[in-house]
Formats: C-alpha cells, sequence, structure tokens
DNA sequence: GTTGTAATTGGAATTATTCTAAATTGAGAA
DNA sequence: TTCTCAATTTAGAATAATTCCAATTACAAC
C-alpha cells in the first residue's frame, strides 16, 4: 500500500536526474520515497532499515551515493548537528530547526520571508552569504 | 615573548578549574593562551601544533581532554559546521559565524541584544530554546 | 543483442574523536 | 618532607560515520 508517496514528485526526481546525465533507479526512487513518507529526519543508517523494507538488499553505500544524489539534485537537504550523523529532509522551503533535548527529536520551523530578510540583515557589508543554517535547541511542551 | 594573553583571564581559567574540583595544568594553561592569542577557531590538530611549540611532548588526546574541559567551563566555545572538524573559539559573547566559501576562513558575527531577541521570536509558542547556532556562508569581500 | 558507461555492492580505508590502561603529577595529610 | 591517592596525561587501540575501491551488475543507445 502506498508504495510512492506521490507519482508527480517521483516525476520530479527522474527529471532532475535526467538534467543531470544521471539514471533513474529503483534504489534512488526508494531512497527519496522513504524520505517523503516519513518526514522525521532519518539518519543514513535510519534509511537503510527502512529502503530494505523494499529493496532487502541494498547496501549502506548505495544509501550514501543516493542521498548525496538527491542533495546535489536540490531535492533533500542534509542536516548537520553538531558532530551528529548527518539527518535527511525533503522539506525544501527555507526553515530552521529546533532540537528537542528531551526527545532528541528535531523540528522543521518554516520561515517567512520578512524572517529570511531580518537574518540577513545581520550581516555586515562585505558579507554576501548564499546560505545560512540556523538551529535552537531547548525544550519543546509539545501539544 | 607574551607566553600567557593575559593573566586575568589565566587567573580566570585557574577559578573555574577550582571551582569544579579541577586542577590547574600546565597544559590545559597553555591550551587555553593558544586559543587567546589567535582567535581564528582553529580546529584540535591546529591546537596541537600550536601547544607543542611550548610544550613539545603535549598528546592529542590532552589536547582533546583540555578542550573539552574549557569548553565545561564556559570559557571556550565548541563551532561545529557540517561535517568538518571542531573548532574552537574563546568568543563568549553571543555571536553568529560566516564562513567564507573561497578561503574557509570563519568570522565571528557579533550579535546584538535586539538582534537576539528577533530569533527567539522565530519559535512557535511551546519551543523554548536555551541555545542556538546560527551560520552562514557565502562569499566575504573583506576590506 | 552488444557495448560502454553508470550504478551498485561489500569490504577496506579514512577521519575525527573517544576510550583504555599505564605512568605521571600534584595537593593535602601525616 | 614524605606519603598517599585521585586527577591528569599519554600513546595507542577502539569506535563511529563516512568515503573509497575494485569487481560485478544494470541500463541506454546503437
Amino acid at each position: 500500500m502506498n508504495a510512492k508517496v506521490s507519482k508527480s514528485l517521483q516525476n520530479r526526481l527522474n527529471q532532475k536526474l535526467l538534467d543531470k546525465g544521471l539514471r533513474p533507479t529503483k534504489q534512488r526512487s526508494c531512497v527519496y520515497d522513504v524520505l517523503l513518507q516519513k518526514k522525521d529526519h532519518p539518519t543514513a543508517d535510519e534509511v537503510l532499515i527502512r529502503v530494505r523494507k523494499k529493496l532487502p538488499s541494498i547496501s549502506l553505500a548505495t544509501v550514501y551515493n543516493c542521498l548525496e544524489t538527491l542533495v546535489d539534485c536540490s531535492l533533500v537537504k542534509q542536516v548537520n548537528m553538531d558532530r551528529s550523523p548527518s539527518r535527511y529532509c525533503p522539506n525544501l522551503t527555507p526553515h530552521a530547526h529546533f532540537r528537542c533535548s528531551q526527545s532528541g527529536r528535531i523540528y522543521d520551523l518554516n520561515l517567512r520571508e520578512e524572517e529570511i530578510n531580518l537574518l540577513k540583515e545581520f550581516l555586515p557589508s562585505g558579507f554576501n552569504a548564499e546560505h545560512f543554517d540556523l538551529t535552537f535547541s531547548g525544550s519543546a511542551t509539545l501539544s
């Protein structure tokens, strides 16, 4: 049931791969699908476990390769916090992260254009940012 | 010449160590001194090289131990970017970082109270941040 | 179908960091 | 001072995440 979260997102993957002269493979498709199905910022190890339910013989090296490809295609973001294992998320809209120290859970905090402009104003002249990374940590008292 | 950047900062180190029941050692003092002398966000390896000019037989493990102690004493901040080796800086005032993609150089961007309050407003209710990390990357056209 | 290149694979290698166990140090007690 | 003992340092082994490598496998174009 529901092998592919969305046909159109898979088409987007295939298009991006084609654009770069890369091949659409079932491994790439499946890794992407896993990220879209449960957007909880899994590590490569966790992705491996989930993908193996569909492709039992996929290797960890391939998972890393696929994740790297997806990042290169700008379909997935790599999220690094401190020196813990990289996590991967398909949320492409500009956002910050919040990590709950208790649960370890990571929340996306979507940012409005206005907020991003505020951030850019932190930069003195002479500094031109192409990219930013904003991570909060503390306790989330969730509803 | 100028072995210790500042006597009073070294006293601060000794006081903090005493407070925690830790011993002031020449290794700790020297590692701290190296960070104060050149505030360019060195990695543990770079700290090792610099400290060895004064203490030729210090080991990398000790450098890591000392750095960890300094971080625990809140005298030094550990700076992590992506998955590259940790860097260390003695700037204790709230600040963001800017990494120049060309040179790899890291700049501190000191933040005013006002700016920090703006950042906190990014958090939806239910999220209580004890800590934040803001890193920009791009090109710095320096003067 | 062939052919050639890209992708996958398992395992080895690498890198940053932490751990371990033995030697050294130093602060306080006697 | 000397003794004692825990803290610290040290070298090297171990670990964890990731990347590399060389051999297969799988496609896409002819």
